[in-house]
DNA sequence: TCTGGGGTCCTAGGACCC
DNA sequence: TCTGGGGTCCTAGGACCC
């Protein structure tokens, strides 16, 4: 797989620096990973059909094991589809909370090796070795000392791609992997590793699909260019390619194509945005469900904010009809929140608008979402809070205790809790995203006099 | 076949400012 | 006065990825 000849061609240059062969970047990707870790706890399933996804009606493949891979199920198919091909597979929901358990732990298996690690997903990473020593021998050798401990520590599989950079490692982890090859499971190779002098070898004949980036859109106008294969498009003119694809994506595939990807590896990407999203099993027609769906999932993501210490100046609805129709709308706030009566009220404003502009109940609603975007650190923010229009629900008063019992809920006048629906863990999280952790128990806030007619209070308690 | 949920990035037009 | 242009923010939609 790696043999091969160099045949002048463009590079990003010389941006790793490291190693006669220059491979650096090395993408390791878990096999099967939900599926995987379902086996994992439940060793009967081993060899069997198992799909990880949603049971219900509407539900789609999370993952499947290669056993199920097999029948020609893949994920992102509908689970009726995979059951069709599959019938004795056997479907689990999944477990969120347990596949980012055993994230965590890979990860951390990865920051043994160097601490350039960049987790795209669970259950892949990017890393930069090249501060690692990143000879030939070496970058493949660490490459197999991770999958080595990864089986060793979790019983888990992956497949690792080592490159110049990070397009290519990527491609070479696909090569990796365990293939289906008539009605059985070939393994794979584990690790591939694409020297410089290898890359146009490697990347020429691939189909343009294989490449990151490149969907079933760009696939199909790539196509009606006559463009098959990889070197199909690094043969064109970069021009020609943006005058099929736009200028962005244009430019971006026929650099790809051609081996050029300066992408760096980044250690800390900061969260752009966070949403929560729902397919309900039958299409909604009443406003009352509508509202208390925007409500619930307002409230997911306040509290996914509030634990991410972070605050949102957009918020934005999503909505899908029966016919499958989706649309957006979105408002930047005059300031921005992680309260979840806030996030609540304006997006049941903004279903309102739509709903008189389209009429959308009438069509019936698939699937809701709310996301919200423009987020900054809270520690950023004024410490402000909204006063309550109400009296708080779960009779949250100051002076109670923390679920911790390690003392009582910060000096807040009554009422400021309003925006708290959960009770008193969802009233702590509140307060420590807004006032830090010594307001817990031990911080003083006060209202200050002239605010108390804006609905707001301060800490005296200010870092 | 009948299409999940959580994300990222890009485009394009209009408003507004310089 | 007219015209052009660029930058930034906001909104809506789209493609893609796992
Ligand atoms: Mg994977």
């Amino acid at each position: 797989m790696v043999n091969g000849r160099f045949f002048g061609f463009m590079t990003s240059g010389s941006r790793t620096g490291s190693g006669d062969h220059g491979v650096s970047v090395l993408h390791v990707d878990m096999d099967a990973f939900f599926a995987s870790v379902e086996v994992l706890r439940r060793p009967s399933l081993r060899g069997r059909p198992v799909l990880v996804g949603g049971a219900g009606p509407r539900g789609v493949v999370a993952a499947a094991s290669y056993p199920a891979r097999v029948f020609g199920v893949r994920s992102a198919m509908p689970m009726s589809t995979a059951l069709r091909l599959c019938p004795e597979a056997v479907v689990l929901d999944g477990d969120h909370a347990s596949y980012r358990a055993v994230s965590t732990r890979i990860m951390e298996i990865f920051r043994d090796v160097t601490p350039a690690v960049e987790p795209l997903s669970l259950d892949e990473a990017f890393l930069d070795v090249s501060s690692a020593r990143s000879l030939l021998g070496e970058a493949e050798e660490l490459a197999a000392g991770i999958r080595r401990r990864v089986l060793e520590q979790e019983g888990l599989h992956c497949s690792v791609g080592v490159a110049r950079t990070k397009h290519v490692a990527k491609l070479a982890s696909d090569a990796a992997k365990p293939r289906i090859v008539g009605r059985r499971v070939k393994p794979g190779p584990g690790v591939i590793v694409v020297t410089a002098d290898d890359e146009a070898d490697f990347l020429r004949p691939l189909p343009i699909r294989a490449m990151w980036g490149v969907g079933p859109k760009t696939a199909e106008k790539l196509s009606r260019l006559g463009v098959a294969t990889i070197g199909d498009i690094a043969d064109l003119d970069s021009d020609t390619v943006v005058a099929c694809l736009g200028e962005g994506v244009g430019r971006h595939i026929h650099a790809l194509a051609n081996g050029i990807d300066d992408r760096p590896v980044e250690v800390d990407r900061p969260t752009k945005s966070i949403s929560q999203e729902s397919t309900f099993p039958i299409d909604l027609v009443g406003s009352d469900d509508v509202n208390a769906q925007l409500v619930s999932l307002a409230d997911g993501v306040a509290s996914r904010l509030r634990q991410a210490g972070l605050y949102s100046r957009t918020i934005s609805i999503k909505v899908r009809l029966g016919s499958f129709e989706t649309m957006t709308r979105s408002v930047t706030l005059p300031a921005a929140t992680a309260g979840s009566r806030e996030i609540a009220a304006v997006s049941k404003e903004m279903f309102t608008r739509l709903h008189a502009d389209r009429d959308v109940l009438t069509a019936g609603i698939r699937l809701l979402g709310v996301a919200a975007g423009a987020l900054t650190p809270s520690s950023s923010h004024q410490l402000t809070l909204d006063l309550a229009p109400e009296p708080p629900v779960g009779g949250v008063k100051s002076g109670m205790s923390t679920p911790s019992g390690s003392g009582s809920v910060f000096d807040v006048v009554d009422g400021a809790l309003g925006e708290i629906d959960d009770g008193v863990d969802d009233a702590v999280d509140v307060i420590r995203s807004k006032f830090g952790d010594r307001a817990i128990g031990r911080g003083k806030s006060r209202v200050r006099p002239d605010a108390r007619d804006q609905g707001s209070i301060e800490t005296s308690d200010r870092p």
